[in-house]
DNA sequence: GACAGTATGGCAGTCTCTGTCAAGTTGGCA
DNA sequence: TGCCAACTTGACAGAGACTGCCATACTGTC
């Protein structure tokens, strides 16, 4: 029950997590995902099919999981109050993929392209990303002393959202060549200049 | 072969799909969409399970499947090419919406609630509504004489998908009491106005 | 070295979804 | 009226994702 023990657990699990995600991906890259079955998974990272499920509620979730997740809320919380919106967004973007992309670049890219081409994938992204962007229409609400389910404050996080995740996609089909970071920072200002001129 | 036997035909699928829809809503009131098994559904509409995926590819498309689906590329097609793009998607929601509305507005409440709490269902809406962005961001592209693919267009289309998403979402929060169009002109207001703070 | 908490494996079972084949329906045509 | 071709349906078997349950093994503690 001692802390350690229990950070030590902790980091035992994600290991685990991350070696059984890099047999997945080694698997997707073969074969593809939907010929990739979770027994194979399990087979591969020598584990039974019984205990996949307990590292990662779905199949999908291999694909989804990254070790920045559980941290995203934080990073957002460490940002200073007064700082403006897409400047934090920025800040956000860096930290998590740049953690990301230092880690393993390879499967980043392989990471952003499931996620591009796999229904299902995709799917489960968008939703994922919806709650992000709830998270953040809280965050702009307080900021700007609204309700937290302010209709301005959803909208605007929810443009915000896509627009990250258009420069992804974008990145991703340059095979990623281009800068992410650079391409996030287009993406918003592209945003800026087309609303500006559609609100007459 | 004639064209009227394949509009019969046609006519009759698209009765029928109607008639499992019915059956699939009345016994996700019941007894919820998790809670409901294909065979329920297949019972209760006097057709074999077999049948069923005959009409809906999955569960999940009896929900996400409307009669107007499949018209929808000709409602954007249909509008001129110069109108803005903000009268368009006034224009569009009111043909999509108004059509649902006045066949059965009790089942469309419960279909926004269902896309609104089942994560799985909202997951494939998302994915869905970025397909139209697509189209959207094409005919764009297409209107300002740029390459399909061009990330201000990409943007532009999935800022203004979020916020008719966002729309419905509070129109369905607020038991579809308000105004959906209404909901739907504000968020594209707000949209308009909240980038115009942050464009600096 | 026994004990409590946790991790793992194996098994049976549910549910979604697919391929296949046989049987029935429908609409024209001789 | 009888017959053909296209299409629709149902029954069956099976794959694959996922869950509940129980027995077993591991880990650190007293």
């Amino acid at each position: 029950m001692a802390e350690q023990s229990y950070d030590l657990r902790e980091r035992k699990r994600t290991k685990t997590r991350l070696m059984i995600q890099a047999e997945a991906f080694r698997l997707f890259a073969e074969k593809g995902y939907e010929n990739t079955t979770v027994d194979d998974i399990a087979f591969a990272a020598a584990i039974s099919p019984r205990t996949f499920f307990r590292y990662f509620p779905t199949k999908e979730d291999v694909v989804l999981w990254d070790e920045y997740d559980p941290i995203a809320a934080e990073l957002v919380a460490a940002r200073p109050d007064d700082e403006p919106l897409a400047e934090t967004l920025r800040a956000i973007t860096r930290a998590a993929i740049g953690g990301l992309y230092r880690r393993d670049p390879a499967q980043l890219l392989m990471r952003t392209r499931l996620l591009a081409s796999v229904p299902e994938l995709r799917a489960r992204m968008l939703a994922q990303q919806g709650s992000g962007g709830d998270m953040l229409a809280a965050l702009l609400a307080q900021k700007r002393g609204l309700r937290a389910d302010d209709l301005a404050a959803r909208v605007i996080a929810a443009a915000f959202g896509a627009a990250i995740i258009t420069a992804v996609d974008a990145w991703q089909r340059d095979d990623g060549k281009s800068d992410l970071l650079e391409l996030v920072d287009r993406a918003i200002h592209e945003l800026a200049e087309g609303m500006r001129e559609l609100g007459d």
